[in-house]
DNA sequence: CTTTTTATGGACCGTTCAGTCCAATTCGGT
DNA sequence: ACCGAATTGGACTGAACGGTCCATAAAAAG
């Protein structure tokens, strides 16, 4: 059995480069050459390893997905207290205004501003990622609850889809460059009512 | 004095149809084309009259942040229950969800999440639209603790933010595809710790 | 060293983009 | 009727878009 000529590059790292990308600049306004360039790929090589844009920002979403799951899911797990776990998931996204000139947000939130239910697999896609998330809110409000730091008069599933969009709702007002202080109080909020 | 040929339409109608084109597709994935058809205008008088595609967008932010600014406060002027006002401008989001197979959102907040803060008079513009949220929202709250509808413990000004968030976060999960009962219970959480 | 398999660079494609320009037209004022 | 001012349609522009294709290069297997 004759192997060819083997790939000159790894294809995680360019896809880590193109996804870079697209979080940063969203789909559209991500163009080819930007894609070329930041890859460090030639035309051929892009389409012949993923096969066009779409796909390829398809499997970046399916990597940004996988990888923020698995550390919301060990940062749950490696923390015995659920409320704390909410209020400093909460706490980052404000973060960002600080550590970046223009925030990133979130690539599954921003996705669905773009396109929302215009693409039939980005749309399949988009709700698989909040599903993710609020079954990590889930988990933790019902540790929250066993423990006694969140109320109980009100099931985990009503506070998760409360928190998602508490989170995603904080990652616009990022965007539209709310100051940390508004922030801030917002958060306060919702962390408060947790209790 | 001599008067030239008169316009052959009235600059806010078209003004509209470019504002319905943008808030429904967004800035960059509405094309000269498509505004040129909808608006019904030929390129020069598009040009003449507007100066540019941007600067045509600008003007429909204006427009539409200058409408729903108005129709809030007539909103909330002609109710004397804060809460109340509150309850109902959260709900409206939710209705969109039946209403439209593929929901607009909010023209402001689409603009945040498509531009963040990556053009200055857009952002400007951004965030005098939420500036202006929030103040309604500030409005009813202080009504609304005034009547006894909303709770003291918490400043107007934290209400506010929270609420905007909220109302944000809203749409964005409308335009992820949430599930109405999900977005119903969001709501009701967000309603519930008001008091 | 030859053959086979595959990757690679670069030329090329048709389309669409926002924007410019001008000749023809249309209307108000005199 | 004429003139001046302003609108209008349509041709045109250069650049950028995503995508295709092929000749060349390179490496592994025999």
């Amino acid at each position: 059995m004759k192997i060819g000529r083997p790939l000159e590059f790894d294809p995680d790292t360019v896809v880590d480069a193109a996804m870079a990308l697209f979080w940063e600049q969203g789909y559209e306004a991500t163009s080819l050459q930007d894609l070329l360039e930041h890859m460090h790929l030639s035309k051929s090589s892009l389409y012949q390893t993923f096969g066009s844009k779409h796909a390829l920002f398809l499997r970046c979403i399916d990597r940004y997905h996988e990888r923020t799951m698995v550390d919301l899911q060990a940062r749950l797990d490696g923390r015995s207290d659920g409320f704390q776990f909410i209020a400093e998931t909460l706490n980052r996204v404000i973060q960002e205004v600080n550590e970046l000139a223009n925030p990133k947000g979130c690539l599954v939130t921003n996705t669905a501003n773009e396109f929302a239910q215009s693409d039939r697999e980005i749309a399949r896609r988009v709700a698989a990622g909040l599903a993710g998330y609020r079954d990590i809110f889930r988990q933790a409000v019902v540790k929250g609850q066993r423990e006694g730091s969140i109320r109980s008069d009100m099931t985990p599933d009503q506070l998760a889809n409360y928190l998602v969009t508490g989170m995603s709702g904080l990652r616009t007002m990022v965007k539209a460059g709310a100051d940390r202080a508004d922030l801030r109080q917002a958060v306060d909020v919702i962390v408060t009512t947790l209790h």
